[in-house]
DNA sequence: TGTACATCAGTGAACGCGCGTTCACTGATGTAC
DNA sequence: TGTACATCAGTGAACGCGCGTTCACTGATGTAC
């Protein structure tokens, strides 16, 4: 079989990117290393070519997991106005909560992080302070209605992921999509 | 030693406790048969005599531990009025995001339930379903701003145990008890 | 440009360990008389 | 109330399995000349 530099780089790639995608879909610990390399069509023994070790991995998939869905929030939201609405609007919708591995790690993984070590919070605390940031700006600087903002489209999302009744699950995500609706025209 | 049937009753009873306790605390998968045996000063052959199998264990301690976090949040508040703001307060305070152990279960396990089988979904969503009520009830019967409610206060105890610095994670606390607390006085 | 060799990406068998589960056993409980 | 026996809660060794990790090996890549 040929292995070149350039193919090692690729499955590298390609193994952080599905562990990336798996940790949103089923949690960080979901991850097995054969499992893994055998979704990529690699065998279980090459793995350590590329990682230190399992735990080194994690750490690695959980800032690509975060990353990922960053950036997927960013290319979402409009540059004009009612950006805000539009956030809330492609963050609470039923394809967000329908495609766990291709959304927000943020709302995927909080539980797991908040009991996990320091350097996972860190990483994720990053990108909560970032989410928070750039929500407080489209707000017009209010930081504690961002705050609410983020802590709602969070719980919301992960909430309605665990309701089994669709017609519910629905009804949650446009319930608290029109209450965020409000934050922005009402006053301070 | 002695083992009657009373004591065979009450240690079916620390068993289930200290399961629902370690699943608030580290996660129901955290959750192992000798450790949880250990913990509460037997050995793990025993466990059998008690439950069919770990997985049977934990679909009872996961509505154990909702339950547990349910009379908590109900025993703390108080009938009269100012019984929503009370309650937010209670809930998003530094003692709930410190004891996850003590605290509610629907904040500690919702992204792992979210990935869950049905039954545990099912088994939240009833308990998810009672917090909403419960909260429009005290809003006054508008279910729109107790979905917003209880969203934002799961998202936001989640989001404060992931925090590092514990200044931003109290600010987070108090931003959204502020922001929560005018739900009560403005018009729906 | 072509040949010879070293490098190295990936393979797959093997190992150690932890964990869920089983089971023969122990000794106190509880019951029949 | 007391004795004899059956029951059964809990013990701890043992088993099978999965998983992370290691390592000798393979064969193509890439380089020195």
């Amino acid at each position: 079989m040929g292995h070149s530099q350039a193919e090692k780089a690729q499955n590298r790639e390609r193994i952080l990117a599905e562990a990336a995608r798996q940790a949103r879909d089923a949690g960080l610990e979901s991850i097995s290393v054969g499992a893994l390399m055998k979704s990529v069509g690699l065998t279980h023994g090459g793995f350590y070519g590329h990682f230190e070790s399992r735990s080194a991995l994690l750490a690695e998939a959980l800032e690509r997991a975060l990353t990922d869905g960053q950036s997927r929030a960013k290319g979402q939201v409009g540059a004009g106005s009612r950006r805000f609405a539009d956030m809330v609007r492609s963050y609470l919708s039923r394809t967000h909560r329908d495609t766990r591995d291709r959304g927000c790690a943020m709302a995927a993984l909080v539980g797991d992080v908040g009991r996990a070590d320091d350097a996972s919070r860190r990483t994720m605390e990053g990108h909560l302070e970032g989410f928070i940031a750039s929500t407080a700006e489209i707000l017009g600087g209010d930081e504690d209605k961002a705050m609410l903002a983020v802590s709602a489209m969070i719980g919301a999302l992960a909430i309605s992921r665990v309701l089994t009744d669709p017609a519910r699950s629905d009804a949650l995500l446009r319930g608290v999509r029109g209450q965020l609706a409000k934050l922005e025209v009402e006053g301070a």
